[in-house]
DNA sequence: CCCATGTGAGACATTCTTGTCTCATGCGCT
DNA sequence: AGCGCATGAGACAAGAATGTCTCACATGGG
């Protein structure tokens, strides 16, 4: 029967999410396949981990289409986005480390469509007065892709529940750590 | 002229931070020794990487130490630790994914001495009233550590300027994104 | 039923990295 | 000057991973 290449996929995905190093014969064998059906649709280890660089652009993309992040107060497009990314977390803490090693080749330009689409959403954050303006969003950005790598993570070392997910990373890039005061 | 162990040490931490599969060739020529001279200093790549995490943790505990995170305010104590260890930051980014390989073999006790120290720092801003107490310490020491390796990215890449790191890194650790109410 | 397609298993050469070794050189010290 | 010691350069073998190839087998369609 023919492979699924989107069942090699994500399997590869999870397993380079824990091991990074893993071989082709250890993704492979991981997706239930034979090495040589492996190396039939997908050149080497370098078009496999740009196809799962491609799958997690894709569901990027699609996050941000489902969270519908231009629309309503800035501060709950960020909560959406978050809850509609999450599925895709682990495979964006693999891929957000991966990313240094593509030294001197330009990144893929997927990302910097979505570096803008996210860094205008804490712009408009700022501008409609939600998000304060001494932080960049820029750096609000990469904080997000920080704390969901570190939320992955966690939760796959289940130093934090999997339901908590959504909710640690989105309050803590929100609101912060400091206790508000009460109104 | 003997080797300087300290230099080799920070410049494999420099060039592995930026690419984690360096060869042990351009880790020895990056410090600017030759491969063989490297090899008698570090019995293999496992070595140099264990000799890493000893500085790593070394240097984490003794920026704790110079932070005195346990005097004082709660959040001032972290904005000092922060401060304390920004210069081992692109180290400690290197290490934080680079922990996610030893995935069988138990973890450097160091670590979780660290880790305890933190989460206690965070667990008394907490009972004093400070900090919220519905995000985990756990999860606010993965967060820290997750903001950290964020902002070492971001400044080596020039995302953010290096002078800004300290306080994006407080000011969304503790603040967060939304707005403070004007009191 | 027969054929075509796609797969699994394994062999094979190649490349890269590692770990070890030897030898010559340069530097500091006596 | 002479000596000892650490280093640099390079050779070498062993091992691992990769990429390619062949062959046998199964499945599904004509």
């Amino acid at each position: 029967m023919p492979v699924d290449r989107d069942h090699v996929l994500r399997s590869a995905a999870a397993l380079l999410t824990r091991k990074s190093t893993a071989t082709m014969d250890e993704v492979a064998r991981a997706a239930g396949i034979s090495r040589a059906t492996l190396h039939r649709h997908f050149a080497g280890r370098d078009a496999l981990v740009r196809a799962l660089e491609s799958l997690g652009i894709a569901e990027c993309e699609a996050a941000l289409d489902e969270a519908r992040v231009d629309e309503g107060p800035a501060a709950d497009a960020v909560r959406r986005l978050v809850v509609s990314i999450e599925p895709a977390a682990a495979l964006l803490a693999f891929l957000y480390t991966e990313n240094q090693l593509f030294e001197g080749e330009e990144q893929n330009a997927g990302w910097t469509r979505i570096d803008d689409r996210i860094s205008a959403l804490f712009r408009r954050g700022q501008e409609s007065g939600a998000f304060r303006i001494d932080l960049t969003p820029a750096w609000l950005t990469e904080a997000l892709y920080g704390l969901l790598a570190s939320g992955a993570w966690a939760v796959m070392e289940g130093r934090v529940a999997r339901k908590d997910f959504t909710f640690m990373i989105t309050e803590l890039l929100l609101g912060g750590a400091l206790r508000r005061e009460e109104p």
